[in-house]
DNA sequence: CGCTAAGATAAGGTCGACCTAAACAAATTG
DNA sequence: CAATTTGTTTAGGTCGACCTTATCTTAGCG
């Protein structure tokens, strides 16, 4: 099986993204498969498929029962796209006034096939922006995945007081934890940390008690 | 064979675009099978097979060794197609500084994946553009595809003097036509047209004998 | 330490968009 | 009008990215 190997499709490139940003997100490495394949909504199967492929083309490694984590070559790819749809998010929030939640679906799709010296050229055009419309690190030309400071609440000790950074969790699930007040840039203070990684936490006076998997989607700036 | 009624794959929009774009470039219809295929670099076998799909969801109405034509359906698909495609062309070649060439190659991964509301506001953004970075004429927001005054040099009876509007042909038949000044903007004069089809042209004083491969890719404005 | 639940793998299947080879029908044209 | 060229159809195949079902293997738990 000799693969090309300057080429990655669409589908290897969402793999790879996925497991950046949960790195990103600060989730311990190696990630495990299986949120990669929650994330991009396909069976387990599919998953480890892809991520042996992935594997075989020098972008992850990958430790059965452990996860995957990124090789230098993966981490440049994942950080050229992350950039291509960050910028193209700014642009179509901010040029053409899109929520930042469309934005970035559609910026999804154009990330594919916008060839790096375009999302150059775009930066320039945008006036080199920063972070992405939900607030993320644009990664500069380097291809090189910027370092971030948000981790899991599901990993955060008691006693400590966090702002919330953002919301990474399935619509139903999203749903709740938005009308609780739980939205980014909330300020919250951890209560208790139960036996399961559960996190009693208290915002705007109120307590919550949420279970490990809201917590593991909660994410928080770690300073 | 129940098939999604309200979307169409990437595969299916580049035939309805060729298909669109032949008949703005005044080739009679309906437009044989075989162009499309050429067009589109596939097999004849392939264009056939998806140009009977194109027939059974409604798009095109197929008459076997005669062509294909657009239905309003198949005509509003394309135009909004092409309206993005042609945007973002601007976009790209205006705003970022691409040549018109590369523009409209990023255009065409970018069309398919741009909601018409998107594309909207990326029209008003760019100050509703008529014409994309080729000179093709952007299709308004109403999915009607514009009435275009070119016609094939094919088409163009003797006599007469023409404007080359532009060239739709394969690049090794392209840049010869290009090195002999048949450019768009040229100004031409038909003498005599062969029995085959063929055309000889005057350009800029020099006599010219162009076979009809050649004469049916180039495209002049037809008063 | 053994068991269960999570994760891995193997086997086989679907779907879309292509392909080639070969047989065949229609249109053009000498 | 017969021959050639052009276009059509059938049959069978590939490839990528998925899927399910079923059988492991391992890690972490009590």
């Amino acid at each position: 099986m000799a693969y090309d190997l300057e080429t990655t499709s669409e589908a290897e490139e969402m793999y790879l993204i996925t497991i950046a940003t949960a790195i990103e997100d600060g989730r311990a490495e190696p990630v495990p498969v299986s949120h990669v394949a929650r994330h991009l909504d396909v069976s387990g199967v599919s998953a480890n498929q892809m991520v042996r492929k992935l594997a075989s083309r020098g972008y992850v490694d990958y430790e059965p029962y452990r996860g995957v984590t990124l090789t230098p070559d993966g981490r440049s790819v994942a950080a050229s796209i992350l950039r291509r749809r960050r910028l193209w998010g700014v642009f179509l929030s901010e040029r053409l006034g899109l929520s930042a939640g469309r934005a970035d679906d559609i910026a999804c799709d154009l990330e594919h096939v916008t060839p790096d010296d375009v999302a150059n050229l775009l930066s320039d055009f945008l006036g080199d922006p920063m972070a992405g419309p939900r607030g993320r690190t644009i990664p500069s030309g380097d291809r090189v995945l910027p370092a971030s400071h948000v981790e899991p609440l599901s990993h955060t000790p008691a006693g400590v007081h966090r702002l919330i950074a953002l919301i990474d969790l399935p619509e139903s699930l999203a749903s709740f934890v938005d009308e609780q007040g739980l939205t980014p840039g909330a300020a919250i203070e951890v209560l208790g940390v139960g036996l399961k990684g559960d996190r009693l936490v208290t915002i705007d006076g109120a307590c919550l008690h949420l279970g490990v998997e809201l917590a593991d989607g909660i994410l928080v700036e770690a300073p």
